[in-house]
RNA sequence: GUGCCCAUAGUGUAGCGGUUAACACUAGAGUUUGUGGAACUCUCAUCACGGGUUCGAAUCCCGUUGGGCACCCCA
């Protein structure tokens, strides 16, 4: 049943948020580390549509996984296609890279993606409607190494935005071969259990016993502890890419703890999951990052077999992390130097005239042209911190010059409209001695 | 989807059945009209929305919406 907000203005819908100019330079840092490392690591940017055919998900992620059966944004189109708001990057990339032809190039395939995803779920601190994911990911390559190269890279992202006390959690979930054995064992292990279990991991028992191991439920969590763990049911050829995986994170040096019981909530996982998670003071956990192996996702959308791996950073959760742990950042705000002040409408057009000459020049400008009162415009450029204040008055105007006055010792010049660039730029050179005149950023 | 808590100017708060809805900061306008930083003055809230109880509701009750937390799940 449709329905539209009741209240008379209007409200962002729920669990999709704002990204606030006081945030931006958060964003711009996470971006800039995001882009620099894609680059330095070897991906290539990937960009997919936001909408997808609803079928590539269920097919991609699995039918009972929560975030496809409960979670889904879907549409049917006029034309009567069944498209869905993608919930994650993933199954778009693998997509894209099997449409493309991007199995006839040199393999492996690295992509870096970024963009919003949308889950329909109850919103909470750090936890959204629409949010934004950044996603590496390897097509093409069986080899552990590239497990390794993909964890490394997430986790540089994440400390290059300067975040503390995170930890990697990894463990290896194997592969076809490996469940069959794993599942028999831990429904031998809880079939004389079940009473003790909660309601859900009943169901679970059912559908899919790997996710009991997922409950945070006390009972649960107690009885997880003497469970069958999947890494000693893992076969050789499993066992070794994983010994392997743990062989390279040594070697890169990055902190890593064993997680057997970790398991993650998609069904196209194999082999390696991690998830990288930031640890507060109070014990609660935070998931920052995750991913890992699909080696049989490019197939099963109808692709040539080929193996996979991939993670992705939540962006907000690594923002909201960053604000946490009070990260400095520097906002991307050009110092403003000049400020253009005016009176009359003859005096803004030269305003106008003005401000194009000084961008040329690469001097960031300001103004408030707007503003008729020159004592506004004035308490303005103070509050903006300007160095010189060009003023043009009415007479100014019609003489062609105008009044440099700078600021901090208000001192004031006369000069020829057709001079102010030279005499502003001199005038900033005393002023800033060190500083280049003619960068635009401080 | 379940449970608990919350909702007053842009922000942070006061108000606890009867007030011109208060205060701080911010913002805008101004203090004899062409010059910033101080001071001062003024301006900015149909008290989230809708309904009810009451002579009277920001204040009590119900619903909606939104927010927070926990469960669930996840990034």
């Amino acid at each position: 049943m449709p329905r539209t907000p009741k209240a008379k203005s209007f409200q962002a819908p729920k669990g999709m948020n704002d990204v606030l100019p006081g945030v931006q330079k958060y964003w711009d840092k996470f971006y800039r580390v995001v882009r620099e490392l894609s680059l330095f690591y070897g991906f290539e940017t990937l960009e997919t549509p936001v909408l997808e055919f609803a079928d590539l998900f269920k097919k991609g992620i699995g039918l009972n996984t929560d975030v496809v059966e409960h979670e889904m944004y879907t549409l049917k189109t006029k034309g009567g296609d069944f498209l869905a708001l993608r919930p994650e990057l993933t199954a778009s990339i693998v997509r894209a890279y099997i449409e493309n032809g991007f199995a006839n190039q040199p393999q492996p395939v690295k992509f870096f993606h970024h963009g919003p995803v949308f889950r329909h779920e109850s919103a909470q601190a750090g936890r959204y409607r629409q949010f934004h994911q950044a996603d590496f990911d390897i097509i093409g390559e069986s080899d552990p190494v590239v497990d390794a190269q993909v964890i490394q890279v997430v986790y540089a992202v994440l400390s290059e935005l300067g975040l503390k006390g995170l930890s990697i959690h990894i463990n290896s979930i194997g592969d076809k071969t490996c469940w069959v054995k794993y599942r028999d064992e831990l429904k031998l292990y809880y079939r004389n259990k079940m009473g003790r279990l909660c309601r859900n991991c009943k169901k679970r028992f059912k559908e899919n016993p790997l996710r009991l191991l997922d409950c945070k439920e006390e009972e649960c969590v107690a009885l997880k502890a003497a469970a069958p763990n999947s890494i000693d049911y893992l076969d050789k050829p499993c066992h070794d890419h994983f010994k392997l995986v743990l062989e390279f994170l040594d070697e890169l040096n990055v902190p890593y703890v064993l997680d057997p019981y970790l398991v993650r909530g998609l069904d196209y996982y194999t082999r390696t999951v991690f998830e990288i998670i930031h640890d507060d003071a109070t014990g609660s956990q935070t998931a920052l990052a995750s991913g890992g192996r699909y080696d049989y996702l490019v197939s099963q959308l109808g692709g040539k077999p080929a193996p996979a791996i991939g993670g992705s950073i939540g962006i907000e959760r690594a923002i909201n992390e960053m604000r946490r742990q009070d990260v400095k950042v520097a906002a991307i705000k050009p110092k403003v130097r000049i400020f253009l002040a005016q009176i009359g409408d003859l005096a803004k057009k030269k305003c106008l005239g003005l401000f194009e000459e000084f961008r040329k020049n690469n001097i960031y400008v300001s103004e408030s042209l707007g503003r008729d009162s020159i004592k506004a415009q004035l308490r303005v450029a103070d509050r903006l911190g300007a160095d010189l204040a060009l003023i043009i008055g009415q007479k100014e105007a019609l003489d062609e010059t105008v009044i440099l006055r700078e600021m901090q010792s208000g001192v004031q010049e006369v000069i020829p409209l057709a001079k102010i660039i030279d005499a502003a730029k001199k005038r900033l050179k005393k002023i800033h001695p060190r500083a280049i005149a003619n960068s635009n950023n401080s």
